[in-house]
DNA sequence: TTGTTCATGGTACGACCGTATCATCAACGT
DNA sequence: ACGTTGATGATACGGTCGTACCATGAACAA
């Protein structure tokens, strides 16, 4: 037996180049020698690896959903210990807004791939995601949890608000991506729906005084690359 | 002088072939021989009425607008004459979903045009759309007047639930494209958000008792040609 | 030591793409 | 009638892309 190679080190390590060229210069312009070039392999290694671009693109997105998995659990633990289901649901939320380099590269890479899988059978016939209502159902699950514990309105359907949520957290993302709408009037909308939904009879979830500058003002910058969530 | 012969009749004819193949097989498979031979014209007519391709993309995607544009004008023409707010603001929503093949054609390459110019500075220095915040103020406008005419809840912030039902609308849509949910269920969140906003002190908006179906049960066909919303 | 096998590099091939070039036809002014 | 000019066709060129082929180094078993 010649060398032996951790295989699975070096096919994270070229989809972690082939994620990084797709992020600067979209997906559909990265080509197997850009890939190559960017993990400082040869050619010859991509083909290696992954014998077709292809299989070599499904491995990329699911590199990529598992990165960005590791990176909202972390998120998730960084709220501090035994967090609220409020504060829980806002890290979930904020957590998948393209504020930071890492975050638009992914958003911009699973809007590509879900675009591209329209058209693509080959890409649609794969599992796109794991299970693509995880996130909605982690959410309903931590609704219906605070409206058992008098948290959150309990007249509010549970399932419903949270596709909403999800659903606008994605549309402003891309939002955001495209330099239309500003990092703070997403979250500034996004509060203002928690604040609807985590409304106990008596008290107001947040301060009602707060005015979010839902408008935005002026413009996000072409490329935020600030952390607006740290 | 030689036959002269409709320009600007011609390119719409060549863009709408580009919109064709380009619903069909993806913006990013999309040739310029592609789109001559369903033009049925020839490759070098193409290229003599646009230049480059980069020129009949940026052609393609204002006749795309345009043509949207023009639909869901005639959808807000038929939901009858003088409607009420709510009527109209329904119709705005529900004719932004893709429902049928053209309006799938037109949310499939809408999003691609949209993520292309994330990376593609030549199209984002293109104005995107007209006015990208039209769809926003027409629906805050509205909000606005239904309010003032005691149709709608006055204590709603007006701007931020156009931000967020169009933002619902756009995810949804890509979720039926994907084919990850259903149209039925997509329009029971909008009716959902509806319901909340169009609520004055003493009536409510909709009956009560319709339970929709948020989940949507069956998950939608890979290709729901059906027309919902007729 | 030697031979087998994994790992890696270099390079060529065929296909396609966008664009450019050359040629031809058709119509209107004069 | 005819020449000028716009409209159209056929084809060639350079480049890039994904893939295939051939060669070589390197490590372990025997």
């Amino acid at each position: 037996m010649p060398k032996r190679v951790d295989h699975e080190e070096r096919r994270a390590q070229i989809a972690e180049a082939l994620i990084q060229v797709a992020g600067r210069r979209g997906l559909h312009a990265v080509g197997m020698r850009d890939v190559a070039a960017e993990a400082g392999v040869s050619l010859r290694l991509v083909q290696y690896y992954f014998e077709t671009k292809e299989k070599l693109l499904f491995y990329g997105l699911q590199h990529l959903t598992d990165r960005f998995t590791a990176r909202v659990g972390a998120r998730l633990a960084a709220v501090g210990p035994d967090p609220g289901p409020r504060a829980t649901v806002e890290a979930l939320l904020l957590a998948s807004l393209p504020t930071d380099a890492e975050s638009r590269t992914f958003h911009l890479l699973y809007s590509s791939y879900a675009i591209l899988s329209v058209t693509d059978e080959a890409l649609a016939a794969q599992p796109f995601v794991d299970n693509p209502d995880a996130a909605e159902n982690a959410l309903t699950g931590l609704l219906e949890h605070a409206q058992k514990t008098g948290l959150a309105d309990p007249g509010a359907d549970a399932r419903t608000e949270a596709i909403s949520l999800l659903a606008m957290a994605a549309t402003m993302g891309t939002s955001i991506l495209v330099g239309q709408r500003s990092p703070e009037s997403a979250i500034a909308v996004l509060h203002h729906h928690l604040d609807r939904i985590f409304r106990t009879a008596g008290t107001t979830g947040r301060g009602a005084g707060e005015a979010p500058d839902v408008a935005g003002g002026a413009r996000a910058a072409v490329t935020p690359d600030v952390d607006v969530v740290p």
